[in-house]
DNA sequence: GTCTATAGCTTGATAGAC
DNA sequence: GTCTATCAAGCTATAGAC
């Protein structure tokens, strides 16, 4: 399962007992080890479901004694945690700065729903940086874990607060939509993103085959104009007069 | 954790050696221990999922001794499937039933997107009585499992033969939309429905308690003209000229 | 059909050498 | 920082009594 080349950190020299050798502040490998860590324990948590991987797995798929684990992380959970923190800072940290940058552009004016859904969507499928094999694993991740009952703290701590702020800024855009039909609304959009990101590979089992799912930014275009269409005719709709 | 109410089986005098015991067909209550084998395995691998349940917490929660779930299921695999199959055979039959009915009715002319978008997610969601425990834990099971790596064959197995079946009609609702595209929009739906099923309660934590979730009909309407919106959406789409 | 008992394995965690 | 060794606890599966 594991064929990572593993740079042999035995063989280089760390010049025995260096001059000053202050705190135990992180060697210049430490990083790097909790890096393969994570990216193991991403890797089989996405294929294979938090309970479905030990420890002893994600080890032996970074190529460390399983030990080492427990030392650099902790419980399996933190862990967890950490995997799922990890990138998120990314995505959070993305979303906001498209978020500022179209509140500035717009200069007060509502942003249009369909750039709201591009800045939201976009940060985790438009770039083709996000189709490198740790994002894939991770947004397969993610899309388990949202979906699943177990994981609705851990999910919910790491996305809600900038969701929040995209819900608020298409309740701007579309001030007539009774607010409670906009969070539905934008919870069936994060719903169908992803589980595009996690599975985008049901296209080819539905179509037995005839269309390859080439990678997420191939969808990006249609959901887009999915979700748009969907907010639209969620706003459109007669106010129910029953 | 359990508090079903098990009926005293054992004092319930069978007629110790009835006359003529031929084979060893279900006894009276065996379909019913089944059942509530099943409810209890659908119940906690909703909440725990999978590997977070053991046979021994199932058993437990049904009230029987954990022997027994293996001799009714066999492996734990198997009563998965039967867990998953117990009620998609439901839904499979209810979908193909307003299917035929749909196509009934339009006499050969195409049918509504909105209406097979109804059928499809009605089924699931329009029923009052989906929203009595069992289905719940159910919906909330299948949406972890068609959102997770783990679980595809299994879901596929289960649920994509009617899926191309609704497919298929949408195509002929939706002549000039590229069949992929359609395929794409299709499975965002899917998504979306899912997701609502599994986290109905996301919109309370999203708008921090302000909504509460009611249960599923409550978005019933919303997520029908949200999901029209979409598909139309992507129909409406100028032709790709790049 | 249901229960008791147990075999054989894997798990998460940690203590301690280097 | 990394590895070896070990632990108690939990797991699935099954054999056999009733």
């Amino acid at each position: 399962m594991a064929s990572t080349t593993k740079t042999p950190r035995a063989s280089v020299p760390r010049s025995a007992s260096v001059p000053r050798k202050r705190i135990p502040q992180p060697r210049a490998d430490s990083e790097q080890t909790r890096e393969r860590i994570l990216d193991s324990a991403e890797k089989l948590f996405a294929w294979h479901g938090y309970h479905g991987t030990s420890i002893r797995d994600i080890a032996t798929d970074a190529d460390y004694q399983f030990a080492l684990v427990g030392y650099h992380f902790g419980s399996k959970l933190d862990l967890m945690d950490r995997v799922l923190g990890r990138r998120s800072e990314v995505l959070n940290a993305e979303r906001l700065a498209f978020l500022e940058q179209a509140r500035a552009h717009s200069k007060g004016s509502p942003i249009p729903v369909r750039t709201l859904v591009e800045g939201y969507v976009g940060a985790i499928m438009a770039r083709p940086s996000r189709n490198e094999a740790g994002w894939r694993n991770y947004t397969q991740l993610v899309g388990s874990a949202v979906a699943s009952a177990e994981w609705t703290e851990l999910t919910d701590r790491h996305f809600n607060a900038v969701a929040r702020e995209y819900l608020s800024e298409l309740q701007r855009s579309l001030p007539k939509v009774p607010s409670e039909a906009l969070h539905q609304a934008f919870s069936f959009a994060v719903g169908a993103m992803i589980t595009a990101c996690a599975r985008p590979k049901r296209i080819e089992t539905l179509s037995r085959g005839k269309f390859k799912s080439r990678d997420l930014s191939t969808m990006y275009e249609t959901l887009c104009t999915f979700l748009d269409g969907g907010f639209k005719a969620v706003a459109s709709r007669r106010p129910d007069s029953d």
